[in-house]
DNA sequence: CAGTTTGTTCAAAAAAACTTGAACAAACTG
DNA sequence: CAGTTTGTTCAAGTTTTTTTGAACAAACTG
C-alpha cells in the first residue's frame, strides 16, 4: 500500500468509488428510468457514464456499480440502442468503452423512436384488426356502437402521431441553454 | 333456456359477455396502459367502460372481465383517481357506476398531472440534494465536473417542464376531429 | 496452437409488480 | 337491531420482470 494507492491503481482513469454526488446522479437516473418504464441497471449505467467526462469500460461499469456481467453487457447494449451511450475505442486498446450522450435531444428522440413508434405501429394493425371485426359484427346496436368508438380510436391515434414530432421539435429548441450540453 | 336467456337475464343493461370487437378493444387498451407504466387491469377495465354507452357498476365489471373484487375496486379507484372514469349513481340504487371518459385532452391532463407532476416535483428536490452534496465535495476536479453535470440537469428539468404544457395544448387541438368525441 | 482478454447468451434465482379473496367497514332495510 | 348490499383493505399467492453467473464465442498474443 503505497502513499497513492487508494487514488489510483493502474490508471486512475477510473478510480475506484464513486464520488458521494456521483452516487446520488446515479440514484437519480435510476429512479427516472423507472418512472418511463426502463430497467432499473440502465438508469446505473447511464448515470454513471453521465458523470464521467472520459468513456468507460464494461468492466469499470461493473465494478463502480457492483453490477453482474450479465446486466452491464445487456444495460449497454440497450443504452446503445436507446442512443444514449456511444461506444469509442482506444487507439490500442481492444477494450470497447462507454460514453454518455447527453444532449437532451438526442436522448428523447431515441426514446420515441424505440418505444413510441413501434407503439404506434402495432395501433394501426389493431385498428385494422378493429374494423375487420367490426365489419362481421352481427348485433345492429352493437355494431353501431363499436363503429363510433373506432372512429374515436382513430382520431386519438391521429392526435398522437401529431404530438410525437412537435415534442422532439421543443425539446431540441434552446438545447443550447445548458451551457456545455448543446451539440 | 328460453329464446332470449342468452342476450339478457335480470336486465339485459350489461349483456352478460363482450362482443368481439369489445374483446378487442379491451385488449387494446390492456396493451396500451402497459406501455405507459399502468398495470393491465387498469386498461381491461378502462377499455371496457370506452365500449360502453351505459355505465357499469363494479360487480359487472368484475363478471364481464372476470377479473377479482379486489382489482376492480383498486383498478376503478386508480382509474377515477387518473381521471379516466367518474361516477354516476343511478337516482334510487345504491350503486355506484362508473363511466368511461373519452376526451384525449383529459385523459392526457391526468395522466401528467397524477405520473409527470409528481416526478418533476421530486426531480427538484433531487437537484437540491445534488447541490448540497456538491458544495461539501472536497476533491477539486471531482467538484467542478460535479458543478457542470448538475447545470445539465437543471436545464433538462426546465426543458421538461416547458415540454408538458405543451403536450396538454397539443393534445386539446381539434380534438373535435374525432367526430362524436369532442368535449 | 494454448492461453488471454473481451464480450454475449441464457437458464435459473431473485426481486418486483399484480391479483386474489377473505375479513372488515359502512350504509342502508325491514 | 339482525340481515343485506356495496365497497375497501391487505396478507398471501401468482405472474412477470430483472439480475446473476457460468458456459460459450471471438479475437488477439506469444
Amino acid at each position: 500500500m503505497t502513499a497513492y494507492s487508494i487514488s489510483s491503481r493502474k490508471q486512475d482513469s477510473a478510480t475506484e468509488e464513486l464520488a458521494e454526488w456521483e452516487v446520488a446522479v446515479v440514484d437519480l437516473f435510476l429512479n427516472a428510468v423507472q418512472s418511463v418504464g426502463l430497467p432499473k441497471s440502465l438508469g446505473q449505467i447511464y448515470g454513471l457514464l453521465f458523470c464521467r467526462d472520459q468513456p468507460l469500460a464494461m468492466d469499470e461499469v461493473m465494478k463502480l456499480l457492483g453490477i453482474s456481467k450479465g446486466s452491464a453487457s445487456q444495460g449497454l447494449r440497450s443504452l446503445r440502442q436507446l442512443g444514449a451511450v456511444s461506444s469509442v475505442y482506444a487507439p490500442g486498446d481492444r477494450k470497447e468503452r462507454f460514453l454518455a450522450e447527453i444532449r437532451l435531444r438526442k436522448l428523447v428522440a431515441g426514446f420515441l423512436k424505440e418505444q413510441a413508434d413501434p407503439h404506434m405501429e402495432k395501433g394501426v394493425s389493431r385498428l385494422e384488426n378493429l374494423r375487420k371485426l367490426l365489419s362481421a359484427e352481427e348485433g345492429e346496436e352493437s355494431k353501431k356502437r363499436g363503429v363510433r368508438r373506432e372512429e374515436i380510436l382513430s382520431g386519438w391515434h391521429r392526435q398522437m402521431s401529431r404530438l410525437l414530432p412537435w415534442v422532439k421539435m421543443i425539446v431540441g429548441k434552446s438545447d443550447r441553454l445548458a451551457k456545455k450540453s448543446s451539440e
